[in-house]
RNA sequence: GUGGCCGUAGCUCAGUUGGCAGAGCACAAGGUUGUGGUCCUUGGGGUCGCGGGUUCGAGCCCCGUCGGUCACCCCA
């Protein structure tokens, strides 16, 4: 039989690792409870659509890296590339914005998938810890998911890490800036690259975040997109800034800061860290103001973040902090004979119910091999029976810290253990 | 989609001008007839990614292919 492996650029997250997974997402859903978040599920398949109208067909994530088919009812379907279209689509057919001045903040950890190359810090299957707050226009709620984001960086431990920040203003002020952008690097197309020729017309912003040597070199001097801002825009940027001064948050304004989806609106931001390789970003998020009535909900406002789970993991293990669930001892079991072996599985069961992590060998392996075995798993205690125990009804309580043993009439020993834990 | 690098034991890797496929770690048994970690002995493990070609002979050379990885594009 030929060996099936999976799909490029999906990874299994094995034993070994899971616990890091598991300490990270606690995390993630106990500072979203702090900051009054709560957490909603969506599906990971949807109508392509949603992506199209939501994301934006010019996008390259919609354009060139969904992984989209036909199902068998001949509708167009896509795994989400990203988290926010659902959210919102969610809001809105379950009528969360449907009374005026509705408010609603949420969060969601769960897989998203794009069709790309995989290299370091980049999968087809990757997961996102994220947030989305609607209703509120203000500069605060921006600030707010920024302090979330950022906090959540913070209890897991992450360090070394850079906020920049920019505002490409409202939909007046996009257009705005795009044709200042046209106008300033048209007389200098040919010496773009090949890319950001073909950016010119169609994908204008993006030219800004290239990093071919061509293009870094021909914007020198390219107005900047608070040039284009509109006053409101303006005024709602500089008091974002304003905000997170006051909360001690170290940022920078980055003008050549562009972001994939065509959604965002205003303020947008993005977090790197090192020790990610290329792939440098650990999360972004941005202001989407249009989105909720593009996707036909009452006009909503909206703001949120999207953070990368692998990326995160792989921030922490390159600054050597890795993140681990604090585990309950483990008590082994070790049986001398097959009437030991019975006698313990039986006791096993009741440590269990009593609230403790037991386990034992199953294959009545050698008394030496078992404690390997308890060694091995880490276990903080073995308890361990042969004929003469179980002749005078007690077990070997003993510490593999310490070396030390010692008998405990079997009916005291639940006790005796759930008194140490 | 484009480019660089890499595929040899479960893992990390050696393998000389083309000449009997190896080491360390891990795993198993024993040293100790009921006691782990350290130590010693022994043992099991291989389609050298796959398919062709050159050759008396290929892990090694050539062609193709698949997979992995890093980078570009783009993004978490």
């Amino acid at each position: 039989m030929t060996k099936i492996n999976a799909p490029k650029g999906f990874v299994d997250i094995l034993p070994a690792d899971s616990g890091r997974w598991q300490a990270v997402e606690g995390v993630a859903r106990q500072v979203s409870r702090l900051y009054h978040f709560s957490e909603i599920r969506t599906p990971i398949l949807e109508c392509t659509e949603l992506f199209h109208r939501g994301v934006g067909e010019t996008s390259d994530i919609v354009h060139k890296e969904t992984f989209t088919f036909t199902d068998r009812g001949d509708e167009s379907m896509t795994m989400r590339p990203e988290g926010t279209a659902g959210v919102v689509r969610a809001a809105i057919e379950n009528n969360l914005l449907a009374q005026e001045g509705a408010r609603l903040k949420v969060y969601y950890i769960g897989p998203n998938f794009r069709y790309e190359r995989p290299q370091k810090g980049r999968l087809r299957q990757h997961h996102q810890f994220g947030a989305e707050a609607f209703g509120i226009a203000e500069p605060q709620q921006d600030v707010e998911c920024i302090l979330l984001q950022l906090d959540f960086y913070r209890r897991c431990g992450l360090k070394d890490l850079s906020l920049r920040l920019n505002s490409l203003g409202d939909g007046e002020s996009k257009a705005r800036y795009r044709r200042m952008l046209q106008e300033f690097f048209r007389p200098m197309a040919s010496k773009l690259s090949e890319d950001s020729q073909r950016r010119l017309e169609e994908n204008t912003l993006r030219i800004l975040d290239s990093k071919d040597p061509r293009d870094v070199e021909a914007r020198r001097g390219v107005p900047s997109a608070y040039e284009a801002l509109s006053p409101r825009s303006r005024s709602h940027f500089d008091r974002v800034q304003q905000l997170l001064s006051e909360q001690k948050v170290d940022f920078a304004v980055d003008g050549m800061l562009v972001r994939g989806f065509d959604y965002y609106t205003d303020t947008l931001w993005e977090v790197t860290a090192a020790g990610l390789g290329s792939q440098n970003a650990v999360g972004g998020g941005g202001r989407y103001d249009n989105l909720v009535e593009q996707l036909g909900g009452r006009p909503t406002p909206g703001v949120g973040f999207g953070s990368g789970i692998e990326r995160l993991l792989l921030a922490l293990e390159a600054q050597k902090s890795v993140p681990a669930e604090a585990s309950a001892p483990l008590f082994y079991l070790i049986s001398h004979g097959p009437a030991a072996a019975d006698a313990n599985f039986v006791l096993m069961q009741e440590l269990r119910h009593a609230g403790l992590v037991a386990d034992m060998d199953l294959s009545g392996r050698s008394v030496k091999a078992q404690f390997k075995i308890a060694d091995r798993e880490q276990a903080a205690f073995c308890l361990i029976r042969g004929d003469s125990e179980l002749a005078e009804k007690t077990i070997l309580l003993k510490s593999l810290a310490t070396g030390e043993q010692r008998p405990v009439p079997v009916d005291r020993i639940i006790s005796e253990l759930q008194a140490m834990r």
